[in-house]
DNA sequence: TTGAAAGCGGTACCAA
DNA sequence: TTGGTACCGCTTTCAA
C-alpha cells in the first residue's frame, strides 16, 4: 500500500497540512512534530504523487518530443540525446514519441498527454497538416527544424543547412576541383540553395552539375557512381553522409582514389565519417545552440512567438585535399 | 481557457455525469442531449485531462525507460527505437531518461514519476546500487539486460552474448583461421565466456589468444594493430564493432588485406558494419524478441518475478572468407 | 435516463 | 504554530 499524506497524518495524529509543511521543511512547525512526521514518512516510504500535484498546480516537468518513426538517421538520434541532456539540467524530463500516421492519431496522442506535459517539441512534422488545430490544446508547442503551414502562430527553431553546404562547395573549389557536383534526392531544396549560393561567388572556370537520385541512402550514392565518372566530376557534395559512403564503396571497387581523383563531402556528420577511410568531410548540424535556445524558450514561454535559425558548419577531413 | 467536463455541463444545462456518458458514446443518453453535448465539446475543443484521469483511476499509459547517459553506442539507441515501436502498438508511451549520477538522484527522479508512470525499465543500472529500495515505489520495475544486486525480487530480461561470440569464433575457424584472437577491454566477461566455449570444441591445432586494451573504441582497436601482427594472428574477434573498424584503419595503412590476410568479426552489428569495406561480420543483439517479452510483461504484470535470457546471433559478411 | 456526490492525493487559503 | 476545507478534473457509485 502506497503511503499518502492522509495516512501519515493519521498515524502521526496531526493534520494533513502539518504533514505537508513538515515534509517541505517549512519552519512553521514544532521541531518534535516535524521529526515524528518525517520519521513515519521515511518508514512508510512516502513519495508524493506527481499526477495529483500536476492536477492541482496545473504544472509539470515533462516535455514531449515528437520524432520520426523508426528514424534511420543517426543525426536525429544524436540530436535527441543533446536535447535530453539540456532538459535534464533544468529538471525537465523528455517524453519521446514518434509522429503518428495521421493527424487524428496525433491529436489522440496529445490528448493522452494533456495535463502531464507542459511543452511538445515537434522534431518531426507533416507539412500538410493543419497545425492551427493544436492551438486549443493546453500546452506549449515548439517546432524544431520543421515548419508548419501557419508559422506565424508557433515557436520555430530551425537549421540553416544552406550555409554549411555553401562552405563545403567552396572547400571543394579551394582544393582545386574544377567540375563540382551536388548529388541528392529531388526536393532537398535547402542544400540546393546552399550549392547555388556557392556557385554564384566561385571562379567562372568551374563547372557545376546537379545529380539526382531516388533516396538518401548508401545505395543511392553507390548508384550515382557511373554518372559521376562519365561526367568527369572531380569534386562531389552528397546530400547525406550515407550517400557519400555508398560512393566510397563504388570508388573502392573501381580503383578510384579519394581525394586524389575525386574529392568528396557529405552532410550530417555521422559517426561513420570518422570511421571511413579516408575520413569523410561533412556538414555538422548546430545541435547545441539550437537545443539551448529551445530549452530557454520552454523555461520562459511568455511573450511573442519566436522564430530563430542556426547556421550549420562544414568540417574538413581527409576526403578533401588541403589546398 | 481549457474546456472541462464541468464547463461543458453548465453550457449544455446537464450534469457532469451526462457529459461524461455522451463523450464516451454510452447509449444510455437521449440522442438529442448527447448531440448537443458533443457539439459543445467539439466547439470548445474539449480534451480530457490525463493527470486527473491517472489520479482517479490509479493507472497510466506511460512507461519510463532509463538509459545510459549520453550513450555513445548506436546499438543502445536502436534498442530504444525498437522498444518505442512495440510499446506504441499497445498504446503505451515511453518516457526516456538517463541514469542519474547517484542513487539519491535516481530516487528523486522516480518520485517525479510517481502516479504518472506505470512501469520503469532499466536499460542501464549501476550494479552497486541497492535495488531493493525501489520496491516500495508504486510502479513495476523491469531490468533490461542489466542485473541488480538482489535479482530474486525483479523481472530481468537479458542478452546471452556468449552464444553469438561462440558462433563468430567458430566461423573464423571454419574460414581457415589457425591463430585466432579475442580482443577487448578487461572485464567484458560474457564475450570471454563465449570465446572460451568455442575454444573447447574447436580443433586442437588452432591456437587462441586473448588481447587486452583500455576501452571499447576505435582508437583501442587501432592500437592493437601491432600486437595482432606480431603474434601472426589470422582471425580476430573484437568485443565491439568500433574496435574492429579501428583495426580496419590500421590494416589499410599497413597494406594488410581483410579477409585474405586477417579475418575480422565485431560485436553489436552497428550500421557502420555494412558501410565498411569489406563489410564487417558482427554479432547482432536479439532486440526484437527481448523487447516483445518485456512488453508482454508490462501488459500482464501479475504473478511471479520473471527471468529470461535471449541468444545473440552471428552475421557473416565479407570480412570473413566463406569456407 | 439523469443527477448528486464521494473520492483520487496534493496544495493553499483562511481561520483559530 | 496548527487545522479545516475547498479545489484541480475526472470516474463511478448510488439514488432518483
Amino acid at each position: 500500500m502506497t503511503a499518502t499524506l492522509k495516512m501519515i497524518a493519521e498515524e502521526a495524529g496531526v493534520s494533513i497540512r502539518t504533514v505537508g509543511r513538515s515534509l517541505r521543511g517549512d519552519n512553521a512547525v514544532t521541531p518534535e512534530v516535524a521529526e515524528r512526521v518525517l520519521k513515519i514518512a521515511r518508514e512508510r516510504g512516502y513519495v508524493p504523487n506527481a499526477a495529483a500535484r500536476s492536477l492541482r498546480t496545473n504544472s509539470s516537468s515533462i516535455v514531449g518530443i515528437i520524432v520520426r518513426k523508426q528514424d534511420p538517421f543517426e543525426v536525429s538520434r544524436r540530436c535527441i540525446d543533446c536535447m535530453e541532456k539540456h532538459l535534464g539540467k533544468h529538471n525537465l524530463h523528455p517524453l519521446l514519441s514518434s509522429l503518428p500516421e495521421n493527424f487524428e492519431a496525433l491529436m489522440k496522442l496529445l490528448q493522452e498527454w494533456t495535463g502531464l506535459v507542459r511543452t511538445v517539441i515537434f522534431a518531426e512534422w507533416d507539412s500538410a497538416w493543419q497545425a492551427g488545430k493544436l492551438l486549443h490544446l493546453p500546452m506549449q508547442f515548439i517546432f524544431f527544424d520543421r515548419i508548419p503551414l501557419n508559422p506565424e502562430s508557433f515557436n520555430i527553431f530551425s537549421i540553416d543547412r544552406s550555409s554549411g553546404v555553401s562552405a563545403a562547395v567552396k572547400a571543394l573549389a579551394a582544393a582545386g576541383c574544377r567540375r563540382i557536383a551536388q548529388a541528392g534526392a529531388a526536393g532537398t531544396s535547402s542544400r540546393r540553395e546552399g550549392f547555388e549560393k556557392a556557385v554564384e561567388v566561385l571562379a567562372p572556370d568551374i563547372r557545376f552539375f546537379r545529380l539526382e537520385c531516388a533516396g538518401p541512402d548508401m545505395a543511392d550514392g553507390y548508384g550515382l557512381g557511373p554518372e559521376i565518372i562519365r561526367r568527369k566530376i572531380d569534386g562531389v557534395f552528397f546530400d547525406t553522409d550515407r550517400m557519400a559512403l555508398g560512393f566510397y564503396r563504388y570508388a573502392s571497387e573501381r580503383g578510384i582514389r579519394i581525394p586524389e581523383d575525386i574529392a568528396v563531402a557529405g552532410f550530417d556528420n555521422d559517426t561513420a565519417c570518422i570511421y571511413a577511410i579516408p575520413a569523410l568531410s561533412s556538414v555538422a548540424h548546430p545541435h547545441e545552440e539550437l537545443v539551448q535556445a529551445v530549452v530557454r524558450r520552454i523555461l520562459e514561454p511568455g511573450g511573442m512567438v519566436v522564430h530563430q535559425s542556426f547556421r550549420s558548419c562544414f568540417i574538413a577531413r581527409e576526403s578533401i585535399k588541403r589546398p
